[in-house]
RNA sequence: GCGUCAAUAGCUCAGCAGGAUAGAGCAUCCCCCUCCUAAGGGGAAGGUCGGGGGUUCGAAUCCCUUUUGACGCGCCA
């Protein structure tokens, strides 16, 4: 875990004075709880230590704390002073100048200004959206992609070596059904004959899509042999359903490394040596004309199907190769982010893998539960403009992408979403995305002004000892914990209410100090640099979430 | 019936490796622009953290139980 520089001073210094009591021989500074308490009048900081210790001691925390802070060594730590409360809470008041030193670290560092190496380079794979390449993507992928894009980009903060990888189911029953519409499309637009299948493709996007075709190759499948020509729409579809996808995932600011084919699973011959090896460790058996995975055998509900009766696989056995495809690739770990109707699905892959020699904790399934679209307090099942289920695309052309991925991010994506379109809609206060940016946008103005006025910024800050300064510069200061906090548990949610927070600090600094006064021009400079301090900071939070950072609005 | 997830202010949600008086935004009610963007700030009001047990010095947080809701429980994907 990363930590900042006044917190690690902290916990050094009570490990130390832990073992000069003669409490512990050694003890690890990551068990150290160190927190901002949200009462002012109990400090800057404070620690439950000597509470946590009461287990340990078989003593009052009280009377612990009481020989800790004997012995704790202020002037290394930058403590002013400290005192003991409540239980046995202590609580610890900070030297003005030990939290200005943020600034220029910030300063500095930029736009990597909250990176860390928490994650310590380990490979993860993260795996979201995968929506087949059959028709445009809807609201639930748009949750998909905003969170997964989020989480990708707070785990690389942290330091995570992160790849992100899309699935693509272009070998299934559904890319046929999608061939054989875009056939029946493409005769349809020579004036033709034309029989749309029952479980087909029947949106405008396959119209479009066929007559694109047409301009392309012209008459040529129209009496070509029928394997050639389901092949070629095969191919055709897959193409330009992905293009598309890919278009409008770059438009929501959402970027793959890896577009992995589900064909290629079979043109490397990835799946059958994967139902080979389940079959040499005995965690296979036919029963019923089909090929059974005991899954059971690790906790599954039931076992499943790998080959149909009729000789063909179902969705999980080529996943199966894929998943270990994947962890053959060298990842330590794999995030698969499934929507929530898809929960069923953990056991039974957790299973796969562990049948195939790695261990269940290196899948990690992340549900994303149920979004639903409301609308001055209704349901809104379709988009209004096309009459058909609500996509990405009028997500962006309603709301906007700032709009829509903050809206996604700033939720637990583990619970069901009633995505508010009226406030999301809503170009006023009521909408928090404006908010922040409004907040960045201040910055700019000052910053902007500051120049014009030639008021450049101080390299020290001796002045910065308003409260609202120091609240401002403590929250900076936990930038860096935050990203590594939200990596971990990928909750990019709580970037969000960091960037609620910032912004909060930062407008209420804005009421109380003003920052451009000629006729204090050392504090002007100095609050110049605060200001700078924080804008980096929100801007780098901003676009941890993808949302952008407006220089003015 | 079994499983997963949820239930916190009027509304939408944070907080949940147990910690001090449960927070934010919006909505409601007061106050603040001769001054860097009022898409802002300050204040008020608003809660038996779904109900009931338990563990603990201490529970919104952990355990059990119960109610309600969403989603699953295919040789679909």
């Amino acid at each position: 875990m990363a930590t900042n520089k006044i917190e690690l001073s902290l916990k050094e210094a009570f490990k130390e004075a832990m073992i000069s009591c003669g409490f512990v021989e050694d003890y690890d500074v990551e068990k150290i709880t160190i927190e901002i308490p949200k009462e002012k009048t109990h400090g800057d900081y404070a620690t439950n230590i000597a509470m946590q210790l009461t287990k340990l001691l078989r003593k009052n925390p009280r009377i612990i704390a009481e020989e800790l802070i004997q012995s704790v060594n202020k002037e290394k730590a930058n403590i002013e002073t400290i005192e003991i409360a409540g239980p046995g809470f202590i609580n610890m008041f900070m030297k003005k100048d030990a939290m200005t030193s943020i600034i220029k670290e910030v300063l500095e560092e930029q736009e990597n200004f909250g990176q860390s190496d928490a994650g310590k380079g380990v490979k993860y794979n993260v795996e979201f959206v995968s929506a087949n390449p059959t028709g445009d993507l809807h609201l639930g992928h748009a949750k998909g992609a905003a969170v997964g894009d989020s989480i990708c980009r707070i785990m690389e903060a942290a330091g995570y070596d992160v790849t992100r990888e899309y699935y693509i189911n272009d070998a299934g029953n559904q890319i046929y059904n999608l061939a054989l519409s875009l056939n029946a499309r493409y005769r349809e637009a020579f004036g033709l004959d034309f029989e749309l299948p029952e479980d087909g493709y029947h949106g405008n996007d396959i119209k479009d899509i066929a007559k694109r075709i047409k301009e392309e190759v012209g008459d040529q499948y129209l009496n070509a042999p029928v394997d050639e020509t389901i092949a070629f729409f095969r191919k055709e579809g897959t193409k330009y359903e992905l293009q598309k996808i890919k278009d409008i995932l770059k438009e929501f600011r959402v970027s793959f490394d890896v577009w992995f084919s589900e064909t290629s699973l079979y043109e490397n011959n990835k799946v059958v040596p994967t139902i080979e090896k389940l079959k040499a460790g005995g965690y296979t058996y036919e029963s019923e004309g089909a090929l059974w995975f005991k899954s059971t055998l690790f906790g599954d509900d039931k076992d499943r199907v790998l080959i149909k009766s009729d000789g063909s696989y179902t969705y999980l056995t080529p996943d199966i190769a894929y998943h270990l495809n994947k962890l053959d690739r060298g990842y330590e770990y794999l995030v698969d982010l499934l929507g929530a109707d898809h929960h069923g699905y953990i056991n039974r892959m957790k299973a796969a893998i562990q049948a195939l020699g790695y261990n269940s904790d290196q899948l990690n399934i992340d549900i994303l539960q149920m979004v639903r679209m409301m609308e001055n307090g209704e349901v809104v099942k379709m988009s209004k403009r096309t009459g058909n289920a609500i996509t990405i695309k009028d997500l962006i052309d309603d709301i906007g992408v700032d709009a829509t991925r903050y809206f996604f991010a700033a939720k637990a994506a583990n619970t069901p979403y009633d995505f508010d379109l009226t406030l999301a809609k809503s170009k006023s206060n009521e909408n928090p995305v404006y908010y922040a940016q409004y907040a960045h946008a201040r910055m700019c103005s000052i910053l902007k002004q500051a120049k014009e006025n030639d008021i450049t910024m101080a390299d020290h800050f001796e002045l910065l000892v308003n409260d609202k300064e120091i609240d401002l510069l403590k929250h900076i200061n936990e930038f860096r914990n935050e990203i590594a906090d939200s990596a971990k548990s990928r909750s990019p949610h709580k970037i969000a209410n960091y960037i609620q927070r910032l912004a909060q600090l930062f407008h209420s600094f804005y009421n109380d100090c003003y920052v451009i006064d000629k006729n204090n021009f050392e504090l002007s400079r100095q609050r110049l640099a605060l200001v700078e301090a924080t804008r980096i900071t929100l801007k780098n939070a901003l676009n941890l979430i993808g949302v952008s950072a407006p220089e003015e609005m």
